[in-house]
DNA sequence: TATCCTTACGGAATTCGTAAGCATG
DNA sequence: CATGCTTACGAATTCCGTAAGGATA
C-alpha cells in the first residue's frame, strides 16, 4: 500500500469513478490507475468498486468505508508537509483562500492588507466561486480557508468560525422616486422590480423568507452573484438593489443612493471555514485570528 | 514520502533514536534507515534529529511535531487494513489482547470461552505483561485490547472502559492460626508476614494506602506479579496472602482458606483499553461489549 | 577500540507509459 | 463504434543490502 494508490482512489471517487478522467487529473496514464486500484483491492482483500462489465458503477459498502479512511490518511499526510513547511520557512508560503465575490471584493481586502504587512513574504492565492464551490475547495484541500455566508456550515467535514455579521441594504439610482424617501417598508419595496443575489448566494434565502413572512412576493428582475454587477444594473435603472451593506460606498458609488429600511432584514453571518483536522501553519493561524477578530498574542 | 519512511521514523523514535536497533526491529539494514531519515528530512525541508557528530541525540521541535503526525498517518493506514480485513473475512482474523496475569488467568477465560462460541474461527492472541507493558503494547498497536487494573487510564492515547470491579481478599494456609478466625481487622493482618502483588500490579498501591491510612506498616515478605505464585507461597507457609477475589477458588485451592476482613479494602476497577482512533472490527466490537457487559444487539 | 551514522555501488523490485485487447450501450 | 477498463511488455526509476568510511566517547 502506498500514498499514490490512495491518491488515485480519492481522485477516482471525486471524478465519479471515471478512471480516465482521474488519470488526467493526476497527470498519469489510465492503465496505471487501473492497476493501482486492482492492487489496492488485492492488498486489502476487498472489492472496492461494483463493476458492470468493465465500468465502475458505484462503490461497494467496503469501498465507502475504505475511501473515508483513505481521505484521513491523505489529510494527515498533507499535515506532515504543512508542518514541515511551517518549520522550514516560517513566514513564507502561500495563504490560500476561497471566497465568494462579495467577500473577496469587499471584506477581504482590508484583512489581507493587514496580513500583508505582517507577512510580506507570504504569497496570496485567492480562489473565487459560489458558496458551494468554496465549500468543495476547502473540503478537497484545494484551498485552506473558505469564506462565504452560505453553505459552509452544512458540510460536516468543515469547521466554521463566525467572521462578521451583516445585513442587506437598499440602493436605488440617485434619480429614483425612492431616493428621497427617508426610509421604506418591505411592502413598498416589493412593488418595485428588484435586483439582488442569486439564490445560492449571500443570504438570498433569508431575504426571500423575510418577504414571504409578510406575504410579499417581490419581482426579482435580475439575479447576479456579484454586488458590482447588481450595482451596475441598478444604476442603469433596471430596478432597485438589495446588496450587502459592505458593498455600498457613497464615495465609490455616487450614482447610487442608499435608502433606509423600516423593517429590519434578517442578519447574516459570513463564516470562515477550514477542513476539520487540518494543521494550520503559523501565518494561517494569524489569518484566522484576523478574520474572526480574535487576538493571537 | 512513503509509508516505509514513516514507519522507520516511528521505530527510530521508539528505539531511542538508535538507527541500528530500529533497523533490526524492521528487518532491514541500518544504511537503508539512514537514507530514509535523510530523505524524509530533505522532502519535508526540516531537520528532524539533533545530531552530535553522527549520533542522534534528540528530536528537534519540528521532529516532535512531525512524529506525532506520522503516528496518526500510520494509525489510519492501519485502520485501512483493518477495514479491509473486516469486510474480506468478516468473522476470521485474530483477537489480540494484552493483559496482566490476573486478567489473563482468571477473568478472561470465561469471556473468551463465550467469545469463542460466537466466533469459532477467530484466533486468539494473548500477550502478557505488567500494566505498563500492557499499555505500551496497546499504544504501539502490538495489541488491540489491553486489560489491567493499573496504568491504562494514565495514557492519553488510550481510551478505557470499566470492565469489572473487584476487591482483594485474604487467604491463609488451612493450618494457619487465622484460618479459624471468622474475620480479622487490618491491624491484626499487619502483624503477619504478607504476600501480595508487586507495586505496579493489581491495585497494590491502593492496598498500601489502605494500611497507611490506619497507620499500619505491614511487612511484605514476598511480592509477585502473579496470583498463582502468591498462592503457592502462602500454601508453603511463607505468610498470609492478599490476592484478587477472583483468583481464589475453594475447589481449586483446597490448601488455602479465605478469611473475612472486617475493614473493607478499597475497590479496584479493571479496565479495558484500546488505542484512540483505532477502527474495531466486528468481532472486536463484540469482544468489547462482552468485557464491558454491554449488549451489542 | 567499540559504537553508530554516512556514503558508495551493484542488483533486485517496483512503477510507469505505450500499445493492444475486449466489453458495454 | 465510441467509451472505458484490462492486459502485456519494455524502460526508467526507486529501493535495498553489502562494503567501506568517518566520528565520538
Amino acid at each position: 500500500m502506498n500514498f499514490q494508490q490512495l491518491r488515485s482512489l480519492r481522485e477516482t471517487v471525486r471524478r465519479g469513478l471515471n478512471l480516465t478522467s482521474a488519470a488526467e487529473a493526476l497527470h498519469t496514464s489510465q492503465p496505471a490507475l487501473s492497476k493501482q486500484m486492482r492492487e489496492l483491492e488485492d492488498e486489502l482483500g476487498v472489492t472496492l468498486f461494483v463493476r458492470h462489465g468493465k465500468k465502475y458503477t458505484q462503490l461497494t459498502e467496503a469501498g465507502e468505508r475504505i475511501v473515508a479512511i483513505a481521505e484521513r490518511v491523505l489529510a494527515e499526510a498533507d499535515n506532515l508537509k504543512r508542518a514541515g513547511a511551517d518549520h522550514a520557512g516560517g513566514e513564507t508560503g502561500t495563504l490560500s483562500v476561497a471566497a465568494t465575490h462579495t467577500q473577496a471584493r469587499y471584506l477581504l481586502p482590508k484583512l489581507l492588507a493587514q496580513f500583508r504587512i505582517e507577512y510580506p513574504k507570504v504569497r496570496l492565492s485567492l480562489h473565487q466561486g459560489s458558496p458551494e464551490q468554496v465549500a468543495q475547495m476547502v473540503a478537497h484541500g484545494d484551498a485552506v480557508f473558505g469564506m462565504a455566508t452560505e453553505s459552509l456550515d452544512r458540510h460536516p467535514s468543515l469547521e466554521t468560525f463566525a467572521a462578521y455579521r451583516w445585513r442587506h441594504c437598499l440602493v436605488v439610482p440617485a434619480a429614483h422616486a425612492l431616493a428621497s424617501a427617508g426610509s421604506v417598508g418591505l411592502d413598498v419595496l416589493a412593488a418595485h422590480p428588484l435586483i439582488t443575489y442569486s439564490p445560492e448566494f449571500a443570504g438570498r434565502r433569508r431575504l426571500d423568507a423575510a418577504f414571504a413572512q409578510r406575504g410579499l412576493r417581490p419581482e426579482v428582475v435580475l439575479e447576479a452573484i456579484d454586488s458590482d454587477v447588481i450595482k451596475t444594473y441598478v444604476a442603469l435603472g433596471f430596478g432597485v438593489g438589495l446588496i450587502a451593506e459592505i458593498a455600498y460606498d457613497p464615495a465609490r458609488d455616487p450614482e447610487l443612493v442608499r435608502v433606509g429600511l423600516e423593517d429590519a432584514l434578517p442578519e447574516n453571518v459570513a463564516r470562515l471555514a477550514t477542513r476539520r483536522g487540518v494543521l494550520l501553519r503559523g501565518f494561517e493561524q494569524r489569518f484566522l485570528a484576523l478574520v474572526t477578530g480574535v487576538a493571537t498574542d
